[in-house]
DNA sequence: TGTACATCAGTGAACGCGCGTTCACTGATGTAC
DNA sequence: TGTACATCAGTGAACGCGCGTTCACTGATGTAC
């Protein structure tokens, strides 16, 4: 009767619940941030009893690196199916933007100040460099002569040097110097704004940083 | 006998004291983050009781505030001093990604994930802002020819077009749009590479980011 | 120069709190014959 | 279909800890006459 490939009723309890503890996590960290996430108080929001918790993780550590890492594999799933959907870099720049400001403390959580001490396992490091390959392919995309900045006829720069030395981080996702480059300036760009956005510290000067963003982009280097 | 334009002695101890303090607050800060950040450790470190810190600091969070005031102002003092020496542009983001190596914690303090409800007043965001108009100034010293990117002849952007209705943020500080405009792509970029820099997510890939930043900031937008 | 007074740094005890985590236990849910 | 057993979610008590902060107090330092 019981579908032993599937989940058992109490594996999709679990699961229920622990979903739901994760939930109410990311709760308490868009309310007082990470240092106040608490496994007692978010039991007690549930209305269980603190230990029950441990159950269903096996320390608040756990936790965080569970919520890393979905906010990781939310972000990558987000890339990858724009760009499978035939988003272009700025399309792609603007579903990042839109992730992260539909949830900036998940954003903070893995490009903000790092937890000191903590270091991510390998997995989550896997997770992360699929955004970059989606990155690469986007870059690789683009037609050397298609790109609006078309750079003087670029010298070869210490920089276009150094990258040609170090194109195997694209481990597996063959890729030029340049198409390194594009998707480096990219994704720095972005972060800057993003970054800088999101904390606020373009508040006060009444501004819009979508523009910024979009102006900063238009003008990466061609790859 | 006592100068009553200068300090009292007694004056004096405070200042020596209050100064021990926050030099004891970033050691915390730099061994466990700013959540660790506990009165009491530092008391314990300086062989003084707990509630004797009160006489210096009404509450953790006002000790914080001054942490993060003192970092904008060495900042601040920072740019400007290399800037009076005479430092362009490129030599200005040198000495601020060392000011931002040397201790990236405190970078991370005013520039990484915002504490939540946390609210700096106001003479702070106008340290802050003191940096900002150092940029300015060193923008505005780019001649517009002298640029290296002389970026297509530039038809007017609608961020062009929007940065000429704000440039009143730089209050007192005359600029043009497009000094405005590269001060902000300096800002962006420069910050871009340096937060991921400093949390790290250029590591694995065994790669330079000061020749990437240098790379940026060479293709700004003309000013 | 000496005495009376005010200022103020630092102490120790205490309050109330919440944290992460362990442990022995209860009771419900599912499994095997 | 019913009974015996194993699994496992959740509880309540407890441990030890450190936190921020208040308060009444001591004792040293500086000030005024």
């Amino acid at each position: 009767m019981t579908d032993p490939g599937g989940q058992s009723p109490r594996e999709r309890y679990r699961a229920q619940v622990r979903a739901e503890i994760k939930q109410h996590a990311w709760g308490q960290i868009a309310t007082a941030g990470v240092p106040a996430l608490s496994l007692n108080a978010i039991a007690k929001q549930m209305g269980m009893s603190g230990p029950a918790l441990y159950r269903y993780f096996a320390s608040r550590d756990e936790l965080i690196t569970e919520l890393i890492r979905d906010a990781y594999r939310s972000l990558a799933d987000t890339v990858r199916t724009a760009f499978d959907s035939g988003a272009d870099l700025y399309a792609l720049a603007g579903v990042i933007r839109e992730w992260a400001r539909s949830d900036p403390h998940r954003y903070f959580l893995i490009y903000g100040t790092p937890v000191p001490g903590y270091h991510a396992p390998d997995d989550i490091t896997a997770i992360s460099s699929e955004v970059m390959a989606v990155l690469l392919e986007a870059c690789g995309a683009l037609s050397p002569d298609s790109s609006v900045d078309s750079s003087v006829d670029s010298p070869v720069t210490p920089f276009d040097a150094h990258v040609e030395n170090h194109r195997e981080w694209a481990d597996g996702h063959p890729a030029t110097a340049a198409t390194l480059h594009s998707a480096l300036s990219f994704w720095t760009r972005l972060h800057g704004v993003l970054s800088l956005e999101l904390a606020g510290h373009f508040t006060g000067m009444a501004f819009d940083p979508e523009l910024l963003m979009t102006e900063e982009l238009k003008n990466l280097p061609s790859s």
